[in-house]
DNA sequence: GATAAGGGGACCGCAACGGTCCTGTTTCGT
DNA sequence: ACGAAACAGGACCGTTGCGGTCCCCTTATC
């Protein structure tokens, strides 16, 4: 299906949530806001923070902030923080992990593939998909509704 | 990592592996000129069978034939009828698998992000991908070779 | 009628992913 | 100085989907 992995899709909403409000916010206060379960917001913001997309302060009072605005960070930044580089095969540009480059008829066949698809995905920043516009219109009790486990869903930037 | 199943792999492989030599050819045949375990390629040209992008004659001397030509067939398609339909998240465009549409602040979201993918993947046809002549000299970055023991690889068209 | 080939499944092992929890370590507030 | 708050980092399983194989049936040629 060429899904990227639901980490992913968490990992947007808790940027977009740290676009708003404090500047720097705690990864309990981004679960509460956002409706998805604490301990999985603190593993994305773990890996959003290794990978240089927010930046940590520890102890009491610490929390997360951005360390780039929404509109200077590509979805392809998050995806690579995420699930890892941005190659649909195997062998991917450099082939490292591959024996007989010389002699494998596909050896670089889908580079031009991934250069497309990673161009595509740098060209559509958070912001693009944070709120172009007042079309926000549910606010607060939009997690209310989600009582039960929440299958897929549960991406609330609730304010 | 945003990959593709490896079935998409080999359906690249056999497509154009199919592009070559008699018009219609057996699995058998192709298992054997790729490369690929028999049964995979079954496999793998059933689906494709049922996807239309190949036409099936059954019985003996029967074999599998080309609908389009390699150039008409974009990478899209083959994906497409491997992994399903390309979508990044469980909620795409219609969103008919989400209850509370109208209170989901990601709805449609991810929208233009598919739309770019999909563009990128339909540009590019089997025939880029088969064999476009000498044009791909890759500079000097030749890559140190891995010697590795084939771990995904396999993929030969075998002339 | 025998044989060669595709059609359509069922089946199982494995690896990756999602999700949770626990045990440090750091910093701020009192 | 002490304790609480919050991040860091990993360990830990259940589940899922995928890759791969096999079997039996139907169809068409010889
Ligand atoms: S998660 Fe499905 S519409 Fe929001
Ligand atoms: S499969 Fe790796 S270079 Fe061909």
């Amino acid at each position: 299906m060429l899904r990227l992995s639901k980490l992913t899709d968490y990992a947007v909403v808790v940027m977009v949530r740290l676009g708003r409000g404090e500047a720097v916010q705690t990864s309990p206060c981004i679960a509460a806001a956002t409706g998805v379960p604490e301990p999985t917001v603190a593993k994305v913001l773990k890996i959003l923070s290794a990978a240089g997309l927010v930046a940590s302060h520890r102890g009491a009072r610490g929390g997360y902030r951005l360390v780039r605005p929404l509109d200077a960070v590509p979805i392809a930044d998050i995806i690579a923080a995420i699930d890892g580089p941005i190659a649909l095969t195997a062998c991917v540009d450099g082939g490292t992990s591959c024996e007989a480059q010389g002699l494998c008829p596909m050896r670089g066949r889908w580079d031009p593939v991934n250069r497309a698809i990673e161009a595509a995905l740098a060209g559509i920043t958070l912001a693009d998909m944070a709120d172009p516009g007042p079309t926000f219109a549910a606010p607060g009790e939009a997690a209310a509704l989600g009582p039960r486990a929440l299958p897929l869903s549960a991406l609330h930037v609730a304010e």
